[in-house]
DNA sequence: CATGCGAATGCGAATACTTCTCATTATCCT
DNA sequence: AGGATAATGAGAAGTATTCGCATTCGCATG
């Protein structure tokens, strides 16, 4: 049961609030926009609101149960945080998503920053191209 | 006379398309917004509709004229294509973003989709964090 | 286990950004 | 200069997301 999750994250532990972590625990796809997230709702006969999954998703971010993602589609996607960082490679032909995680620029990205006298927060990278499938069907 | 840019674009020379042109090149900012040029265009005395900046910041970026970025603000900021590639690295206090140019990241990134079987065909790399003015003001 | 208060929800309206439609106007080739 | 055609301006429409508010729910308490 993880209405203790939530309960530690300071969030009541209301329904809406677990079949949302639920989806996010067990969709086949592990980004998911706020509308993916509606859908598989409605599908599993949940009467939810649209508003709800948004603001639910903004908490959820906030606690740091959840990181949210812009991938230049023009809406928010989601996946649960599991505490290993890592960033994306998407195909521009099919939508498909691989993640990777590299020291080395990770380490310039902090260089470069500290360079610039800036202190760090957060990074975003998202390297685009077309995915081995997508190639061999051209 | 820019005319000939645009000609060799394969876009017509029209004042809308001259106008947002200049603005881009004499702006303080490098970065705009969209609304950035209407304001721009009305503070010159210009009629210009925000549907026609809009449709012709479209038609520079695919005519290679003006680089779009999407920097975690909701909107699309738009730059002058200077034929330097480079990544930016933005204030979450005050907004002022700085750009850098890292060839080791660059070689890292092209070796990362390789090995994923990609073929690549653009990045975006935004580094998140506070700026040295705005450290000092904290 | 019934009760009550505040937090959470669902709904529709509202917002922000961007694109579309279409009648009017401007560009540019001859 | 004249006409075919592309471009523009204004407002409507479209997306994605947030807000306002009456109603419901979670949960500590008795
Ligand atoms: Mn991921
Ligand atoms: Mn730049
Ligand atoms: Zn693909
Ligand atoms: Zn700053």
């Amino acid at each position: 049961m993880e209405s203790q999750d939530l309960k530690k994250a300071g969030l009541k532990a209301t329904l809406p609030r677990l079949k949302i972590l639920d989806i996010l625990e067990h969709s086949r796809q592990r980004h998911l926009s706020a509308e993916d997230v509606y859908k598989a709702l409605l599908e599993g006969g949940e009467d939810v609101g649209l508003a709800t999954v948004y603001r639910v998703l903004t908490q959820f971010e906030a606690a740091g149960l959840v990181r949210r993602h812009h991938f230049d589609e023009g809406h928010s996607v989601f996946e649960l945080e599991l505490g290993e960082h890592h960033d994306h490679i998407l195909c521009v032909k099919c939508g498909r998503v691989d993640e990777f995680y590299d020291e080395t620029i990770e380490d310039r990205q902090q260089a470069i920053a500290s360079k610039a006298g800036y202190s760090m927060t957060d990074h975003s990278l998202y390297i685009y191209g077309i995915c081995p499938a997508c190639q061999k069907r051209a």
